[in-house]
DNA sequence: CTTGTTTGTGCAGTAGCTGTACAAAGGTAC
DNA sequence: GTACCTTTGTACAGCTACTGCACAAACAAG
């Protein structure tokens, strides 16, 4: 995990940040604007930037509108890049990534193996094919909590048994490696580029084939608590009288309101890597049963939401992949529940909206490969 | 709310938090070691605190121990204090506090009048009387959730409607004031000065006379959220089928584990002023039917402790007044089910303590007014 | 009285801003 | 086309908050 808990040190990062969450281009004026820094300042931070690749100035565009027309800062295609992976039940994908969060180039590879150990060297032999000379380092998503140290206890739905799996991936990759957790990655990705942009409290919810993920984004840092493993959303607990969970508990949120609960409602069985294509499918042209079964999944979910509403506090809730379909189509009724469950008025009137990125997850693993330029761009040399 | 959500901008700060929550006594060595900066630092920065009056070095005592003596750094006499101020439903409690956490004087005033506007009144004459030349600002704790702005929306247990609290106050007080929700006021001041010190993610849970309040501190600084309301544990759910509480939800954790809920199970009624006292009482030698509801009280609220963990990821859990004893009476089942519903055993073995500070609230409300000055010491009047 | 260890001090130096004055680049009015 | 306004970039001196180094002070052990 690489210092995603860090606020950027100076305000060389911020202007950085600023301009990678511009999506890579902003005119000069707007980020002396958005910094709340004096112009001769921009000058001195942009000259710094410059020296080390990190920016172009355009000196001719702009728009006009009364004065001198403000030059273009632009992240120039030299500026250092990041490899970022995402690991998933059924396979690995992998892409370049650059600063403004664009994805440059990307492969996937189906997961041929259930060993952990051939499996991370094939990864590994891929994501070494994409580095180039401005790749700065790994930043790689895992379905599974990730501890500060980079050990993941638990890829359940992978089988893998706890590894130390930042450290099995520096063994075969010679850059900086960094780990996390990928629901809590999508969190940061949609906070950054997507949905939660502007956001100071974010809630971010998700689900993949299986199990309930999330996040929460606080001030634009990554909400890890103490050993990394803050935040899982899918092991509150929403009926103590419920369901059984594999974590050993019962009427977890996960197990009451995933896409396989709301199969079960509906008596369908398939495997677990098309569950979530199912899922769509089923959704594409709901028949009324789908639909109650939706309506039940629904309530549970709001209850979740409330107690996670009482004790966040966030200003926006994300709902990633197929949890903001199922919510689109009953806004009102989530809403609703919401409300009934929330401690204050404040606490439910907040945004609710479907995630905004088709590739949360790899850009929130480039996001923690980029994080240590972001948090002090003067330790990367100066270069010409 | 004074800026409790900013960590202390600069060393100085650091440095002055440091003595702070050492109590106000430190021998040098030990405060440059615990800032990690060089020697000449430390004196550069005693210097600027000294020319503020706010330390006085005393050159001669210091434990030997091989080389020269370091010398003690002591907060004098005339360093700034605040006054803090609790409200509880029975009456007011105000004080002086002096930096390191010290209570210096303190006075009572039963609650007279149900009209807030009265009682408040009676509230400023006796705040403004513990007035002194090096008093700096007022920091009050409220029996309510309370947002940024000081708008302290329903103080249930008060009988208040919604009232701006921060502004009605200052009207009648001429120092700053800052005002908060008491519970998270309780958890900054175990993290500063009881049960929770060192803790990077402090999770802290209390019952008053009604209700279940909590907070969490991260890094040292107050989880406030977006509004300010985060971090109300009362209000998650334990049991979507339970009773109704008074928010409108059912099953809270509030409705289900504080200690209108034991005296329920034990079929007694007391008036709310006289809830805590009773069941101190009823603790001091439980019968077999105390044991049992106790048991029943910790189950839920092992339930909730597990649904909170798998969110805040804490590192030390502190159980404030009476839900410390409860704790206390039967700890390896609290843990026990804590362990249940915990996602991963990280998130459950973590130490749980009751609360150390008798005055817990009041030392908070005096945190909340030290803050500014721990956050930027050099703002405040230079010179002697 | 020497040696060793730990600690405080003086002072020159530096990084990272900050403010001010001024120049440049556009549009608009006449 | 020229004068004038607005907005923006630039140059440069200055400042604040550290940082590092060399040295002196204070004690204990021998």
């Amino acid at each position: 995990m690489g210092g995603v808990t860090q606020a950027p040190k100076d305000t060389l990062g911020q202007l950085l940040l600023e301009l990678h969450v511009s999506g890579g281009q902003a005119s000069r004026a707007a980020l002396t604007d958005r910094l709340g820094c004096g112009r001769s300042v921009m000058g001195y931070l942009l000259g710094e930037l410059a020296d080390r690749s990190l920016v172009r100035i355009d000196r001719t565009g702009g728009k006009p509108g009364g004065g001198r027309p403000s030059h273009q800062v632009i992240i120039p295609p030299q500026a250092p890049t990041v490899v970022a992976a995402q690991i998933q039940p059924d396979g690995f994908t992998v892409a370049t990534v650059g600063l403004g969060g664009k994805i440059l180039s990307r492969s996937t590879l189906p997961l041929r193996s259930p060993q952990p150990s051939e499996a991370l060297d094939e990864l590994c032999e891929l994501m070494n094919s994409h580095v180039e000379p401005n790749v700065l380092g790994f930043g790689v998503a895992v379905p599974s909590p990730v501890r500060a140290d980079g050990y993941a206890p638990a890829a359940l739905h992978l089988g893998w048994p706890g590894l130390h799996l930042q450290q099995l991936l520096e063994e075969h990759l010679r850059l900086p490696v960094s780990i996390a957790n990928d629901a809590n990655l999508a969190a940061l990705a949609e906070h950054r580029h997507g949905a939660g942009r502007g956001s100071h409290q974010l809630l971010y919810l998700t689900t993949g084939n299986v199990g309930l993920g999330g996040g929460v984004v606080t001030d634009g840092r990554l909400f890890l608590g103490a050993h990394g493993y803050a935040i899982e959303p899918g092991h509150i607990t929403v009926d103590p009288g419920g369901a059984s969970c594999p974590c050993g508990s019962t009427g977890c949120l996960e197990v009451e309101a995933d896409h396989r609960a709301l199969l079960r409602l509906l008596g369908v069985d398939v495997p677990l890597r098309s569950v979530a294509a199912r899922i769509e499918s089923l959704l594409a042209e709901p028949t009324p049963e789908v639909l109650e079964a939706v309506h039940r999944v629904n309530t549970r979910l709001a209850i979740g939401l409330g107690s996670l509403a009482n004790i966040v506090d966030a200003d926006r809730i994300v709902l990633g992949g197929t949890l903001g379909v199922l919510y689109e189509l009953e806004p009102d009724i989530v809403r609703g529940k919401l409300a009934e469950r929330a401690f204050l008025a404040d606490l439910a009137h907040v945004p609710i909206t479907p995630g905004e990125l088709a590739d949360s997850v790899l850009l929130g693993a480039a996001e923690l490969a980029f994080q240590p330029l972001l948090d002090d761009p003067r330790a990367f040399p100066a270069g010409r």
